[in-house]
Parts: C-alpha cells; structure tokens; sequence
RNA sequence: GCUGCCGUAGCUCAGUGGUAGAGCACUCCCUUGGUAAGGGAGAGGUCGAGGGUCCGAUUCCCUCUGGCAGCACCA
C-alpha cells in the first residue's frame, strides 16, 4: 500500500500501481470526470500513470491555470492529427505551447495557407468531438526509430535520435493517431474543448537553423473556454490600434518610403518628440557629469578593424566610397556601426591622467547598420538610428560604482516615462567573443556582484536574471527590460563593461605612480535606440501622451469667426509660455474641429467663441474626456505651462 | 537573408484581359455653427518597377523592389 497525501493534508491510502484518475473514482464522481491531470509531488502528470510510492497529488481540473497547457498542447496534437489526414504525406515535426497558444511545424512541399485553416479547424473539432483517449507507451530507440521511418517521418527519426540514450521514448496515442511526446497529456482529445483558434502561418527553421529546410509553421491559439478566448482575441486588436506605425501615420510623426527601407523620414511632430527626448537626456547627462561630444560619422575601416567590428559584423555594416572616383587605390570608410571606436579616438587625443577618471563621453549618435530585410519593423528596427550612448573611461576599481550609478539614471529615467516594472539581465560570455579568459573572469565577477546589489538595494522590487552567453563580443553586459502599459516586455537599456577595446586601441591614463595603464570602458546606452523608445512611447501611451512629450500640446479652435483675432492673440500668448501650439480659424463647425484633433490626438482644445472672446477666457477639453472647464486665459496659461514641465525640471 | 502573403488616389479599400472606382482627406462655394463628421461642386492615379505572353496587361507569367507575418539575426 502507499500513501497519498492531498493538498488540504488529508492522507489515504491505495495499493501500490493504483493511478491518479483511480485516486479521482475513488473520491467522487464528478471529480474523476472534471480531473484532467495530475500533479504528484510537483510534477505535471497524466492521470493514467500509476502511483509507484507515497506521494504528495493534486488533481489538476480543466479550469485549472495548470490545465491550460495541456489544453494547448493536446490541440497541437490534434491540429497534426487533422493535418495529416486532410494531407496525406505531410511530416510533421515539432508542436510547443507558447504563450497564448501553440504551434506545429510541418514539411510539406506546398505550404499551406490561412485559406486551408477553415477546413483544418473543421477536421480538428471532428477529432475533438471523437473524443479518443489519449494512450501511453514506451519504445526503445530502435523501434521508434523503425516506428517513424516506416511512415516517412524523416524529421522525428531526427528528434528520437535527438534523444538521450537511456531515456524511455514516450509515445501517445489518440485514436490511432501516433505521436512521440513527452506529455503530459490530458484523459482524451475531448476536452480540448471548442474555445481554439489557427491565426497564422509562417516559415521557420527546422530546429531554429537558418542552414537547415523551411518548414511550415501554423500558429494556433487554445483556450479553456470562449470567453478567456475572446478577451485574447479583443486584446490583441487594442495591441493592433496602438501600432506606431499606424498612429505615427495618423498623428504625422513620420514615414517610410521605398527609397529608403529601414530609415525614418523624420516630420516636424515626430522630430519635436525626438528632441524632447534628447533634451531631457541630455539635462539629466549634464547633471551628472557627463561631456557630450560628437563623433564622425564615416571612418576609415581600418579603425573598424581595429576594433573587431569589421571582422564580426562586415557584411552588417554599410561601406562608403566616392561614388566618382573608380581608381584601385581609393581608401574604404564605413558608415558608423557603433559610436565606441570614435569615443576611443577623443579619449586618446591627449595624454589623460588617472586624476580626469571616470571620464563620461556621451553622444546622440547615429549609427547605421545593414540590417537584415526581413528584421525591419517600423520604428523598432531600423537601419540609421540614434543612440543615446555614452562610453565611461575609468579604472577598474571605479566600476562598480559607475555601473551602480548608470543603473539609478536608466531605472529613474524608465520610471520619468511611466514605466515601473523592469527587470535586469546580466549577460555574460558568449561563444565568439575577444580577450582572456580571467579578464572575463573579473568582468562578470564584478558585474555579478553589481547585479546582487541592484536587487538588494530595490529591496527586490527590481527583478533580476542571467543570460549565460549572451554577452557582447567585448564583454559582459546588463540588459535593462521594462513592462509596458499592455505588459508586453522591451529590451532597451544596456550596460557593457569592456577590458578588451580600449587595449586594442592602445588607450591608456598615466596613473598615480608615472605608469601608464589600460582603463576599463564601459559602454552604456538608456533609451537604446531613440528611434525604437519613440515606438515603444507611442505604443505604452497609445498615442495619449503626457503634456511634455506630446509634439502638438494645444489647438486653439474658433466657433465663428468673430474670434478670430482673440483665438491669434492666445496662441501667442501660449507660444510665448513656451507652449506647442496651434490655431484652427477654418470654416468648420466645432464639433467638425473637435472630432479632428481628437482623432490625432491632441492633449487640450481650447475652444474660443464669442463669451470666451468677451471675458478673456477659455473652454478647455481635455483629450479623452467630454468635460469641458471654463477659467481665464491667465490661469490655462499656467496651469499648462506647469503640466507641460517635463518632470526632470519638476 | 529564408518561407508565405501583399503593393490600385494623401489614407482606408472596391474592381476588371479592352488604359479605373468609393469613403475620408484636399481645393472652391454656401453655411458663423458652442464640444467627436453641415451642404454642394471640383481636382487628384504611368494601378510599385522592368521584362514576357497576348491584337490588347492594372489584371496572366517571370525578375526586381518595398511592405506585412513569422523564422534566423540584433555589436
């Protein structure tokens, strides 16, 4: 006999073999028809496997947040079933749960498409609707081996050999439909239930591989009833209206066009939401004692080879020449990938003392890089891009401090837009990467203890992680992540520490004994891509931005005409306090006026008609809102002057 | 870069093997209207580019280019 212990500490006892759905029977009816899986002593279960020694259970019931992933998963497997069987000759490969959903891949030679998906779907429900229980077995690696290559299963052939020796090899069976899986599975197809989606297709490596086939990816989303379903469903539509490149478009922020893929056309209300940006920085930089400087934008490559750049990323770099001259001898620049070599250059101009460390050089700078064609994505990723960078000479005593610092000025700066949920990640020596060993060693034995302090000092509210491998190819780094307003994640601040550049450039500071020394650099960038935080702005505030970052803060509307003059003499007024404004004399109704800067977004209307001309005043209305307030032009002025301060200067 | 889909007016989108249409936006006229679309008229397109098939291509085929969704990549 053994003992089984449920989670209100309630014991009983059943002969040994004796399976969880037998545990559910012996309790109740209606447990063992609602159980759907089990969780012994921790770990996810199907209820079919037997009890082999006393153990701790919980029954896992299909409303269960436990339960969603085997309703994915099941309806992964189910998706293959009807695939193949509305598709003789297709192989089928892999099929994860993902977040929201699930997927399968596929080979087939001719793809499919989100036209075969109704009738996919309809075959899927028929198989949910057989309700065919799901069956364990093992085999050994030959005969599944042999299983797989009898029915021309070339890609599962691979992933048994995949296996390792010694593991069983699980097989689940429902209705005769066979697929290797390491479960677990719910009791039958059945209870995948109704509330599943197919939503996309898409090509995708087989294993991840660019060198390896094209295989057929069809994306599913699988839910434990309509309503969770729906809610997913109308969320990714808000997700959809918040798009940058759509309000960018609709607020006249900027554009794209054919001759320049992956390069922004900057218009003046985007432009002036940039140079809020960089202007907020760049006060915040000031206060903190840092020196903007200003590098070349095309450099000769040798300084790229110097630097490693050319050798890792050439053919993700832009190489520039004279476009006339066609002679052999003519020297190769490259556009700037990256400001580090230039901000190299200003620190070794000169003979530098220990006594001027750290010494902070910031810069705006534009970078340009070749980017794959498939990778461009709006604002998000792009080819020409300004970075908020900064390199920090100093000695390596002097890191950890100055790591600690960039650490306070990217989360205060998160938290001065809104953000507040944020996560660090250390990422530390990958494969490809330059320098020795125990200088890595050092680096992330430093930044280590730098990251358990982060946490420590937020009093854990800041989460962090490790991403073992994922460091540059100079050095160790942090990577800041924040939460948007929709909590989609956003990797944009970095911090990078690097023995190993300023060596190559044979930077170096006279130290307090005469000798010269190496210093340590390290590479720091907030927004990251000013270009891609302006996306992410856009997105997090679905175009409703607060009153210091919003490119038109103001538009003065007339209802008639004989407002005129008055409505000309409060834009002025507002323009001289500093406000983005704009006049809107046109021939057109109010409600016409209204409608339109709503629509685009604009924070406050000031509606002026014959009253407000009268009693110098004026009706606001607030973006958002139908309320509208009367008050003198005196007090709008400076209540919005207040709002508009932007909070560093509050 | 790879796979699939797409490219028609500034925007959103119809449509056709016989050289194109709507709504909104734009211009003009009427209207001076109190908080999310007042009425009328007009203008606007080498149907992404090049090649091919055809008597004839925006439509069918090929190549290129750009976009979208994934994948791969992201110093």
């Amino acid at each position: 006999m053994i003992t089984v212990t449920f989670p209100d500490g309630a014991k009983r006892s059943y002969e040994k073999g004796t399976t969880a759905a037998q545990v559910a029977a012996s309790i109740s009816k209606s447990l063992e028809k609602k159980a759907v899986a089990a969780v012994v002593d921790g770990t996810l279960s199907d209820l079919s496997d037997p009890l082999q020694s006393d153990a701790k259970l919980e029954l896992v019931m299909r409303d269960d947040g436990r339960a969603l992933e085997l309703i994915r998963h099941d309806c992964a497997h189910v998706l293959a079933e009807a695939v193949q069987e509305l598709f003789p000759g297709t192989q089928v490969t892999i099929g994860p749960v993902i977040e929201n959903g699930f997927y399968y891949d596929f080979f087939r030679n001719e793809p499919f498409t989100p036209a075969d998906f109704p009738v996919i779907e309809k075959k899927m429900r028929e198989i949910i609707q057989r309700d065919k229980p799901f069956t364990k077995s093992l085999k050994s690696r030959d005969e599944a081996k042999d299983f797989f290559r009898a029915k021309g299963e070339n890609f599962k052939v691979e992933l048994v050999d995949a296996i390792p020796a010694g593991q069983d090899i699980k097989f689940y069976d429902q209705g005769g439909w066979i697929d290797l899986c390491r479960g677990p599975h719910m009791p039958s197809t059945g209870r995948v239930g109704s509330a599943f989606k197919l939503m996309k297709v898409a090509g995708a490596y087989w294993r991840g591989n660019s060198n390896n086939p094209m295989l057929t990816r069809i994306y599913g989303t699988a839910w434990a009833n309509d309503k969770d379903m729906q809610s997913y469903l109308t969320a990714l539509e808000e997700a959809e209206k918040r798009d940058h490149r759509k309000l960018g478009r609709e607020m006249d922020l900027f554009h794209f066009q054919e001759e320049g893929p992956g390069v922004v056309f900057w218009h003046a209300k985007g432009w002036t939401m940039f140079q809020q940006l960089i202007q907020y920085m760049r006060r915040r930089l000031t206060k903190l004692d840092y020196d903007e400087v200003n590098a070349p934008q095309v450099l000769d490559k040798s300084l790229w080879e110097t630097s490693g750049h050319w050798g890792w990323y050439k053919e993700s770099m832009f190489a520039v020449t004279s476009a006339g001259d066609e002679t052999e001898d003519e020297q190769v620049f490259a556009l700037k990938p990256m400001n580090c070599p230039g901000h190299v250059q200003i620190f070794k101009h000169g003979l530098r003392s220990y006594r001027e460390l750290p010494m902070r050089l910031a810069e705006f700078g534009t970078v340009h890089r070749y980017e794959a064609s498939g990778a461009l994505h709006g604002l998000m990723r792009v080819r020409g891009f300004t970075q908020d960078d900064a390199h920090i000479f100093c000695t390596e005593d002097q890191m950890a401090d100055e790591c600690l610092k960039i650490n306070d000025l990217i989360l205060s700066t998160y938290r001065d837009f809104g953000f507040t949920e944020f996560v660090v990640k250390l990422s530390t020596r990958p494969e490809k990467r330059v320098g020795s060993d125990a200088a890595w060693d050092r680096a992330e034995a430093i930044m280590s203890k730098v990251l358990e302090q982060i946490a420590i000092e937020s009093d854990g509210k800041i989460k962090t992680a490790v991403n073992p491998g994922e460091g540059a190819f100079y050095g160790p780094k942090f990577e800041y992540v924040l939460r948007d307003a929709i909590g989609r994640d956003w990797q944009c601040g970095t911090t990078q520490v690097d023995f190993n550049l300023p060596e190559r450039f044979g930077a170096f500071y006279i130290g307090e004994d005469g000798n010269k020394h190496v210093p340590v650099m390290i590479h720091r960038a907030i927004c990251g891509s000013m270009e891609r935080f302006l996306g992410i702005l856009i997105e997090n505030y679905a175009g409703h931005f607060p009153l210091w970052l919003a490119p038109l803060q103001i538009v003065v509307c007339t209802i008639t005409s004989e407002a005129d003059a008055y409505a000309v003499d409060v834009v002025r007024q507002l323009k001289d306090a500093g406000l983005r404004v704009e006049v809107d004399l046109r021939n057109e109704k109010i409600n016409y006026k209204v409608r339109e800067h709503s629509v685009t977004k604009v924070p406050v209307i000031l509606v002026v008609g014959k009253r407000e001309t009268e009693e110098r005043a004026v009706n606001m209305r607030r973006l958002g809102s139908q309320d509208q307030k009367s008050m003198t032009l005196v007090d709008a002025i400076a209540a919005l002057r207040a709002e508009a301060t932007p909070p560093d200067l509050r």
